[in-house]
DNA sequence: GTGCCCTTGTCAGGTTCCCTGACTGTACGC
DNA sequence: GCGTACAGTCAGGGAACCTGACAAGGGCAC
């Protein structure tokens, strides 16, 4: 079997356990597209782009997204103070309790994982993945690299 | 960043190279999805019911993969001598040569990333990977048991 | 053999999730 | 100020799935 297939199959794995649990708590109205809004969001919010960047998807699927979450309660938008044309896209209350559920759940999988296949191959599963999406996908990586202090302006 | 984050930015990656590099080739008119069928390709065929439950999808998506595998030329129907409701879906030769074509790149692709990051961390990753798999989607897995000469009948 | 149920594959129609292209309004270098 | 670049939105479309209903063949009880 190709490791794309491998990788596949694992990934369906999870998120078909992760769906699974989401689809019998409270928030049972989030869908796997979600995600890249729960997964990149930050303290004081994400402009649209950013998300779709970090998202590797189009603007106008994000807002896509964004536009869906609002409407189920789970985040909304405020206006950008730094710059009139954005906007910040915040997680509501409602979004932040189904986001650390949904991380909890993630985690519990991970968990699992490790019991039935030794913690320490799944830990080494995770630190591979790690340097391969560094090179690989670097675009998904929390920080789009912050100036530093003495750099800026 | 979660462990279905990791293995679905991987598989991105994988997937992105791939198809770039199908897209340069003879076979440019072959997409992802196609991949179902040319996985899991035995000798004398596929029924389309197995194809789907290897592919873990429904008999109707799967047909309309192969009525496009079809269409492209790269797989044909054949009746099944052991059953008149069923139909053998087997590769042409110009789908025989697609099949090899992509899982030598396939190949190289996972060789690469051997040399990136290190062959024997790559092989440990698709060692625990062939693990978790063969736990979580049984079903993907080549044989579904032909029974032992001893126990048939 | 006949009737009944299961399986194989297909037709029709719908959903999700993503895309391209065209556009408005704001920011910013020059 | 002016032109270019960027943030987000509107409109439309397509790929890859799905559910439901169906005809035709197989397999078994009787």
């Amino acid at each position: 079997m190709p490791l794309h297939g491998l990788l596949e199959l694992a990934f369906d794995a999870v998120i078909e356990e992760f769906l699974g649990e989401m689809a019998n708590s409270e928030f049972s109205d989030i869908r796997l597209a979600h995600g890249c809004v729960f997964r990149h969001m930050k303290e004081n919010g994400l402009r649209l782009t950013e998300i779709a960047e970090r998202g590797n998807m189009t603007k106008q699927s994000a807002g896509e997204v964004v536009d869906d979450l609002v409407a189920l309660g789970y985040a909304e938008r405020a206006p950008d103070p730094d710059d009139r044309r954005a906007k910040l896209v915040r997680l509501t209350e409602r979004g932040e309790a189904a986001q650390s559920y949904g991380f909890r759940l993630l985690a519990e999988i991970e968990k699992r994982w490790g019991e039935r296949y030794g913690a320490e191959r799944i830990a080494d599963l995770r630190a591979t993945l790690e340097d391969v999406v560094a090179v690989e996908a670097p675009f998904a990586l929390s920080e789009p690299a912050e100036p530093e202090p003495a750099m800026r302006r």
